[in-house]
DNA sequence: GGACTTCTGGATCGATTAGTATATATTAAA
DNA sequence: TTTAATATATACTAATCGATCCAGAAGTCC
């Protein structure tokens, strides 16, 4: 924090937060520094620049910034006060309402904003790669604890159960986009989880 | 086809086939004129605009080699010589196979290569929502067809059991990019097809 | 061999891309 | 009130974007 010097004269986590809804509906390629700049309060290059080293560097924090914020419904997943079958249930719902809420762009930011990309900017679909296995991970984690506690069988094929619930997972986003209803969605999962007792049955 | 006049040097339907694996792996957007040329076989600016109208009739004619080609894969929706378990289990195995082969980009081209743009370009994001809304037409009639014939209940919800196929569907080529084997995703459609044949029995 | 048609190489278009240089404005601290 | 630090506005960079223009090359047809 700087203590002398003229005083920034928009608000720094205001222009992250605008920046965010920019990349999360058109993508990282796809949004301007120019479109950036008027939707963070009409700013400058040069404050642009003064406040953030590149465009790269801002979409970094703003990946934070989703995390911290809207991408905290797959906490859900990690959330070990529940079974693991309502933690991965809880995480599908609560994302797919997150998705599909009108307030802000439909989808994921973390599977939508750099799905594809030039080759020169591979590094920033690996970053939101890591991220997505991340979340994969905590699906894992899930169903190891299932099998751990007896809620499933020990002969449960993990890779396969958390690459069902990882790929329902990620098309909602573009179900979200193609404007699909969240009752739909919540109705498919509800059905979706119906495996998991018929899996359960077998213990 | 002209009778007369200088011949073209490249080979226009290569010229597709090589722009289709380009903007498959790189998106509409990110993926330029100067990379399609050199691609395309060197071609000269004016060679480009001479055989097509511009970048984006281009990946029409994209779009169109891509459905009539690899994306053939979703034919079996609507195959009505099978079973409609049959047809979406058979759709879904075959696009899971095909969005994972090494041979060419990973994922499906309708799904990802427009997944976000710019403002101005949203009518390319519609052009592939319409081709994705066909796929999931196809499988909304796989399930009627199924409550027609008696091979699941009447009181099945449609829209549930369509979105639950369609969104694992479309998260097929979330997983392929990321690198996820064949084998996890092909487990998961057993699992998946699974609550088919939990619903038919309360036939 | 023209005449006609089409394609190609190369230069170029204006617009836009991310990013910078410079000079000035505005603050806190000495 | 000076000094240091920071942000601002304005102008600007080099590169790239998709797309066009024109002169000449390379064919077919009569």
């Amino acid at each position: 924090m700087p203590r002398t010097g003229r005083p920034r004269a928009f608000n720094r986590d205001q222009a992250v937060v605008a920046a965010m809804l920019l990349f999360w509906e058109h993508g990282f390629e796809s949004t301007s520094l120019a479109q950036l700049r008027a939707a963070m309060g009409d700013i400058s290059a040069a404050s642009f620049y003064a406040a953030f080293e590149s465009k790269e560097a801002l979409f970094r924090e703003v990946v934070d910034q989703y995390i911290s914020t809207y991408g905290q419904v797959s906490e859900s997943f990690r959330d070990t006060s529940m079974t693991a079958k309502a933690a991965i249930e809880d995480g599908l719902r609560r994302s797919a309402r997150m998705q599909t809420e009108s307030s802000h762009p439909l989808g994921c930011l973390i599977v939508l904003s750099a799905s594809t990309c030039s080759p020169e900017l591979k590094h920033i679909m690996e970053l939101l790669s890591k991220e997505r296995e991340k979340v994969r991970g905590w699906q894992q984690a899930c169903i190891e604890r299932a099998i751990a506690h007896g809620e499933l069988p020990a002969s449960t094929d993990i890779p396969m159960l958390v690459t069902l619930f990882d790929t329902f997972l990620r098309g909602i986003s573009s179900q979200a986009r193609d404007g699909v209803p969240i009752e739909a969605i919540d109705a498919a999962i509800t059905m979706l989880m119906s495996v998991w007792d018929a899996l359960s049955e077998k213990t």
